[in-house]
DNA sequence: TGGATATTGTTTGTATACGAACAATAATAT
DNA sequence: ATATTATTGTTCGTATACAAACAATATCCA
C-alpha cells in the first residue's frame, strides 16, 4: 500500500446556519476559481513568449535537471510537481527533442538518471531570460510589494 | 509504518551559479510554478470532499447554469473561463449524467440553451455547502486577512 | 440586397493531470 | 534468509486545456 496521503483537518463550516441553495455562493470568487484563471493567464503569457515551443511543464523539468545535473525520473517528478505518469510524458517528449538524455542508475537497476544533452544545455541558456520576463509579466499588474506578497501567500497554501 | 522519506533537503543548490543557466533562476520559486502548486493543491482538496464525483470545473458549469438559469454553451464557458472546445467536453458528460439538458434557442438556431433538469437543482443545493468548505479548507493556513488579500491579488493578476 | 465578417458549436490532435493496476527491484522486518 | 513492504517506472482510462480547421447561422455594411 502506498504511504498514507496526509489529510488536513477542515473544519467544516464554522460560520454555518447559511441558507441550503446558492444564495450567497458565486462561483468565479471563490479560491479555486480564482487559481484556475490566473494559472490560465500565467500559460497564456509563457505559450507567447517562449520561444522553442516548450511548454511551461517542459521548462520547468528542463531547468530542473539543468540545477540538479542528474535526477532519477520520479524526483525530477517531484521536484517539479508532477505525478510519475505526467513527468514520464514529459521527459519523453524532451527526450524525443534531444534536449535530455537518460543512462542506467548503477547502483539502483529500476531508476532512469536524466541529464541534459549539449542542445539541451544551449537551450536552456538561451530561455532563462525568457522565463524571468514571462513571470515579470504575470505579475505586472501588482506593485513590488504586492508581488512579494501574493508569492508568500501562494506558498503558504501550496 | 512509512518509513522516513528519503530526502527533502530543501536546501540542496539554493545559490547554485556554478551550473550553466541556473544562475539566479528557480523554477519552483516562480510565480507560474506556485500557482500550478496552489491549484494542485486545491484539486486535490476538491476532489477528496466534493461528493457525486463532480470534477471543479462540471461543479463550476453547473453552479453557473443554476445562478444563470439558461444559456448557451459558448456563453457558459466564458463565464466559467473555459474554451469552446473545452465547455462542450464538460457539458456533455454533465448531460450525460442527466444533471443538465439543452434546448434550441428559438432566436439562434446555432445555439445550444442550457439548464438545470430537477435532478441537477437538487445535486446543486446538496453540494454547495461542500464547495465552501473546499474553499475554507484550501485557504485554511491564512490569516482572515490574509485570505481577503489573496483573492484581491489574484483578481489583479487573473 | 448581397457579400464580407463574426459567432456558435464540433472535431481532431497534442499535452498535461492523475487514479489505478502492474512488473521489476530495493529495503525492511522477523 | 525469507517474507513483507516500499519504490521505480509503465500503461490504461478519463478529464481538462487549447490551437486549428470546419459547417451552419447571424450580423454588418456598402
Amino acid at each position: 500500500m502506498p504511504p498514507v496521503a496526509k489529510k488536513r483537518s477542515r473544519t467544516a463550516n464554522a460560520k454555518s446556519d447559511e441558507r441550503p441553495g446558492t444564495s450567497r455562493y458565486a462561483v468565479e470568487a471563490q479560491i479555486g476559481h480564482l487559481l484556475r484563471r490566473a494559472h490560465q493567464r500565467h500559460c497564456a503569457i509563457f505559450a507567447e513568449s517562449m520561444p522553442d515551443d516548450l511548454t511551461p511543464q517542459q521548462f520547468a523539468a528542463l531547468a530542473m535537471i539543468g540545477q540538479l545535473g542528474t535526477v532519477s525520473q520520479n524526483e525530477l517528478g517531484r521536484r517539479t510537481a508532477m505525478d510519475p505518469a505526467t513527468i514520464q510524458g514529459v521527459v519523453k517528449r524532451l527526450g524525443g527533442r534531444k534536449l535530455v538524455k537518460s543512462g542506467p542508475d548503477t547502483a539502483d537497476r529500476r531508476r532512469h538518471v536524466w541529464q541534459l544533452t549539449a542542445a539541451g544545455k544551449r537551450i536552456l541558456n538561451r530561455i532563462v531570460p525568457a522565463a524571468a520576463d514571462i513571470s515579470a509579466a504575470t505579475l505586472e499588474p501588482l506593485t513590488a510589494s504586492e508581488r512579494r506578497n501574493l508569492l508568500k501567500l501562494l506558498i503558504k497554501i501550496g
